[in-house]
DNA sequence: CCTGATCCTGACTATTTGGTCAAGAATTGG
DNA sequence: CCAATTCTTGACCAAATAGTCAGGATCAGG
């Protein structure tokens, strides 16, 4: 692996920063930032509250970790469109792909969104900078496939939006998905198909 | 004078209550139940701490009071969709009014995206009672329109998640939305075209 | 103007919580 | 094996915070 990177840590440091990124991802994701206490994550991770601070200096330097660190895992999908690729494909692989991170990584989906929520305090350089660079990326894409005549004419960014939108809600609005749908449901695989449907005619030309 | 036998409550109370509900909701909007602190309202409402809490016995009451109080409100567009109506243009005067609703008043979607996200504690009877009623019945109407021929044949719930995903989003997101886009942009006008074209195109059979 | 009810607040308590530290336990390298 | 380093934790501190309370200020009705 790449020992080169993590050549500064011991093997029980590795291993347990790793432990404690898990434990507190999870609590995070339920509980938000201000509503996590450190002795939530020790107690998830089994182990003390001294000792989690021995490996992270503070609550703020593990969640401050949590976010870059999942940043990468979280744009993945967008990057990966290929501009040389069947336009309308590339949206719904997109599309799929979100859908499915939401799916298998549910509190990764809500560290962001309570993140968003308040402020950002943690992403502001990054929402304007790299999130934003990204999205021009695929937004010149998508224009390209637009004047080629691929796509039906619709706002990029609008569209980007929308994915993002639709996709993280079956997240973090689980709760409220689980309620109203009542037993007997997989919302996920339902909004598989409504979605392919959905953005298939909003972008056929 | 008879308002206060009206309400019950002397005038002062019901200017004071309703000052602590306004500068709570601004405070909650943007920390979250638990980033906020009663210290907070009060300096918000320009009212001493003990104040707040001769008006409002806990820091809970005011937030569920709150969350009660503009339940009504955030469900009103939903049940005002008319079963007689043109079912097009009925669904796209509900996305209409709900983005309109994210626009005017954006604390009020965020204080039920927090609660939603930190798992409902305060709206579970709702979600499985009133919400699902109230969307069982929409959905019992829209079935009826797909039947009738008068809209495409999606799944009726995704139609309405969806909805709710999408129109939230300017508001709970918005500072996401703005970093990406810039200055020089509408996002809530631009939002409206795309969104009344995507459902246009989704449900016009 | 008087009186009782309502309103307001400084000062307080109890608890929670982020973070520290000294000293003991485990591990590693030679 | 030993000694140096790394790991772990009980006990602790300081700050933040929800909530209390006695007593003073204000107001409404008579």
């Amino acid at each position: 692996m790449d020992e080169a990177k993590n050549s500064g840590l011991t093997r029980i440091q590795r291993r347990n920063r790793e432990i404690i990124l898990e434990g507190a991802l999870t609590v995070f994701a339920v509980n938000g930032f201000r509503g996590t206490t450190i002795d939530q994550i020790a107690a998830e991770c089994g182990l003390s509250k001294p000792n989690v601070l021995y490996y992270f200096p503070s609550k703020d330097e593990i969640h401050k970790t949590l976010l870059t660190k999942l940043l990468d895992m979280w744009l993945a999908p967008l990057e990966n469109i290929e501009p040389a690729g069947e336009a309308l494909q590339e949206v719904l692989n997109y599309v799929a792909a979100k859908l499915r991170m939401s799916r298998e990584y549910p509190r990764e989906s809500r560290l962001f969104a309570y993140e968003i929520l308040r402020g950002a305090p943690h992403l502001t350089e990054i929402l304007g900078g790299r999130l934003r660079n990204t999205v021009d990326d695929a937004v010149t894409v998508l224009r390209g496939w637009i004047e080629a005549g691929k796509l039906r004419d619709v706002d990029p960014h609008h569209l980007i939006f929308s994915i993002w939108a639709m996709t993280q809600h079956y997240a973090d609005f689980e709760i409220q998905v689980h309620a109203v749908l009542g037993e007997g449901h997989d919302p996920f695989s339902e909004a598989q198909i409504f979605l392919d449907d959905m953005y298939r005619r909003l972008l056929t030309p």
